[in-house]
DNA sequence: TATATTAAAGACAATATACTCTTTTATATC
DNA sequence: GATATAAAAGAGTATATTGTCTTTAATATA
C-alpha cells in the first residue's frame, strides 16, 4: 500500500508528535535520535525528513542541539498529510487499482466502481487521524509505535 | 497496493472468464492472444500464469490449439482467489499498514484498529467479487478491460 | 508419424526502490 | 571567534521487482 519511505514518515513524524507533546522538551530532536528510537535506517531516513521539510511539514536547524521538529502543532497535522507529501494523494483521488491510465466513473474498469468507495473511506480515515490523538496513544501504552516499548512520561 | 504480477493476473484472468462465457468459444486461449489483448508483457504474463496454473486456478494445455483456461467456471472464482495466488491474503488479514511484524489486536500499531476495519472491508469486497459478473459487466460494456475497446458477443 | 503450436524452464537484463558513504555547510553554544 | 553538532547534498551500492531471450518439451492435429 505504501512505500517504505511513506512508511518511516509516518512513524517519524508521529515520534515527533511525541516530543512535542512531552513538556519542557527541546525544540528540535536530532534525525539521529528518531531513527535509533524506530530502528529506520539513518541516512534513508535524512532523505526522507529532508522531503518532509521541502513540502513544508517539518522544520529543521542544523547546528548543535538541533534536528528537526513538526512545522505545526501536533494536532493540526494529519496522517494524510505526511502521506500525501511522500506517495501522494492519488492513490485514495484518481488512480486505479488495476492502474489503467483513463479509468474513472465514464470509463470504469472491472473493479472500479467497488475500490472507488473504498478509496474515498481509507482517504477519510487517514485525514481524520491527526498527529496528536495518535501519539497520546502511543504515550497512553494503548498503541505501540515499532517494536519499542512506551510508557507514559 | 497490489504487484505488477498480481495486477497483471487479475486482467488476464478476467479476459479468460469472457472466453469461457462465449458460446462455441475454443477450449484454451493461449497466453500470447491474451498479452496481446491487455497489452502485458508476453513472457512476464507466462511465469504469473504459471503460478496460477500451480495454484490451482487455471488449467494449460501445451499443444497446437493449446493454451489456457479457468479450471473452474468463472462464477466459483473470486478476485480474491487470484490475488491471493499471486500476493497472497496477508495485507487482508495479518499485515501491518505500517509493517510492524507483531502488529495485532494484543498490540497495536497507532493506525491498526483504523486499518482493520478497512482491511477486513476489502477483502470481502474481493471476495464477493467473482469471475463471471466482472466479465458480463466487460462484455455489455458497462466496464472496461485496460485500453481496448469491449464490445458485447 | 511428422509437424506446428504452445507451454515450461531458466538464464539474463532493465528498472525502481531501498539503503549507504563521504564531503560540505550552517549555526548554536561555549 | 573556535568548535562541535547536525542537516544538506550528491554519488554510489544493494535488493527486489519487472521484463526479455533462448532453449526445451509436450501433444493435438493433420
Amino acid at each position: 500500500m505504501f512505500s517504505k519511505a511513506c512508511i518511516y514518515a509516518i512513524q517519524a513524524t508521529i515520534y515527533l508528535a511525541q516530543q512535542s507533546g512531552e513538556r519542557g522538551g527541546k525544540p528540535y530532536t536530532p534525525v539521529a535520535e528518531i531513527a535509533q528510537a524506530l530502528g529506520i535506517p539513518f541516512q534513508f531516513l535524512k532523505k526522507i525528513i529532508q522531503t518532509l521539510a521541502e513540502k513544508g511539514l517539518l522544520l529543521t536547524q542544523r547546528s548543535a542541539k538541533g534536528g528537526v521538529a513538526l512545522a505545526r502543532t501536533a494536532n493540526t497535522m494529519t496522517v494524510l498529510d505526511v502521506i500525501a507529501a511522500i506517495d501522494g494523494v492519488e492513490m485514495f483521488t484518481t488512480e486505479c487499482i488495476l492502474k489503467f491510465p483513463g479509468c474513472g466513473n465514464e470509463k470504469p474498469c472491472p473493479m472500479h466502481n467497488h475500490w472507488a468507495v473504498e478509496r474515498v473511506r481509507l482517504q477519510k480515515m487517514f485525514q481524520q487521524t491527526n498527529l496528536e490523538e495518535v501519539a497520546v496513544n502511543v504515550s497512553k501504552g494503548l498503541t505501540r509505535l515499532g517494536m519499542i516499548e512506551m510508557k507514559a512520561t
